[in-house]
DNA sequence: AAAGTACTTGACCAATCATTCAATAAACAT
DNA sequence: ATGTTTATTGAATGATTGGTCAAGTACTTT
């Protein structure tokens, strides 16, 4: 054996998760990175790999953190349907106009500005969304529209980036309960035509 | 008077718009947006200002361009609201995974990764989407759910990040058709919990 | 034709970008 | 202790960034 490494590797992901969600790929220098992270740029290619790399990582502990966290709440049966769709935009509310909220999704912010120009980023991404996409699904399920579940769904990243845009709480209120009506049996249509 | 301008200065605002309409601001370098306009930076600088000055006119020009349009079909009374709304969604479903679809909307990417660190993006942004909201309302109004509008524009955002994801033009056209379902009267919500 | 004015050009700038690498340091095995 | 292996450091890399500017050019007015 040898030297050890004097970091742990897992603070270091959420350091670089964090530094990508607030800044972006682009806007995301390795001064930030160096600085978020604590480790000089040496150590970080020989560690982790270039800044693509750096980016999946940030991307794939964004997943773990707060993706399957999601996913699994939505899956969990002690609490009714209609309640776990709704946590799933509490923080998006209550986040909106604050900074930390203001970073939006990281998946969102990736898929608009690297999936189109890295189909690294593509698959990572769709997968991770695809993931939320399933378990929308399967929480829906039973309540009979399965398909409503895929308003709800596009209506997540709605959501993400009406708060990077900058909207209310109050806004962001508004869409949340829209969203729930939909679980509301009668009246929820508008008038045909 | 004095030597004229050689270029069409609409030309070159539209050349700015589809420049950083693929790009995103921070991904369209001067070499860029040089060979899209065809000026070179001083004229860019003389006639139009600093980068964040010619992403302000790439924005107001697919305002113009795009979304004034947009409102005023959502205006149209000689179509059924329904199909006003459908309008809304149709070159987004026939641009998914194409190269030019791809771009998005300029104002979903700009929110995303320019109006939390430039409160002008942001002004311009919120101003042009909100005209969009207005729209959508108004389109809705007398079909009962007026706030069945906010989810509407919502998805208009989803399907933009969705695109930009990269996902395919038939899970596009689902969503698509939830949007419209939404006219439907009867049936349209999940049941109760 | 001469003068005046505005536009265009391309070289130039300092700053910053991501990336590399030789030198140094710290741990374990012997 | 000594040698081996791996991690860390920080200076140096060349390319590219956004931005400036003096010189040259083309038009109008007189």
């Amino acid at each position: 054996m040898a030297r050890p490494r004097k970091f742990d590797e897992a603070e270091v992901k959420t350091a670089l998760r964090d530094v990508f969600w607030e800044h972006g790929f682009d806007g995301a220098s390795y001064a930030d990175i160096m600085d978020a992270t604590g480790l000089n740029k040496g150590s970080l290619y020989a560690s982790f790999g270039d800044k693509r790399e750096l980016y999946q990582h940030a991307i794939a502990d964004y997943a773990r953190a707060q993706i399957t966290p999601g996913v699994a709440m939505l899956k969990d049966k002690t609490i009714p349907p209609k309640d776990r769709i709704a946590g799933l935009f509490t923080s998006l509310v209550n986040g909106a106009q604050t900074p930390q909220g203001r970073w939006g999704c990281l998946l969102c912010n990736a898929a608009i500005d690297q999936a189109p120009f890295d189909e690294e980023v593509e698959k990572s991404v769709t997968g991770a969304l695809s993931r939320l996409r399933k378990a929308i699904r399967a929480c829906v399920k039973g309540t009979v529209a399965e398909d409503k579940a895929e308003l709800i769904w596009m209506a997540y990243f709605g959501g993400h980036v009406m708060v990077k845009a900058g909207y209310s709480k109050s806004v962001l209120r508004t869409h949340k309960s829209q969203i729930l009506s939909l679980f509301d049996k009668s009246r929820t249509g508008l008038q045909p035509y």
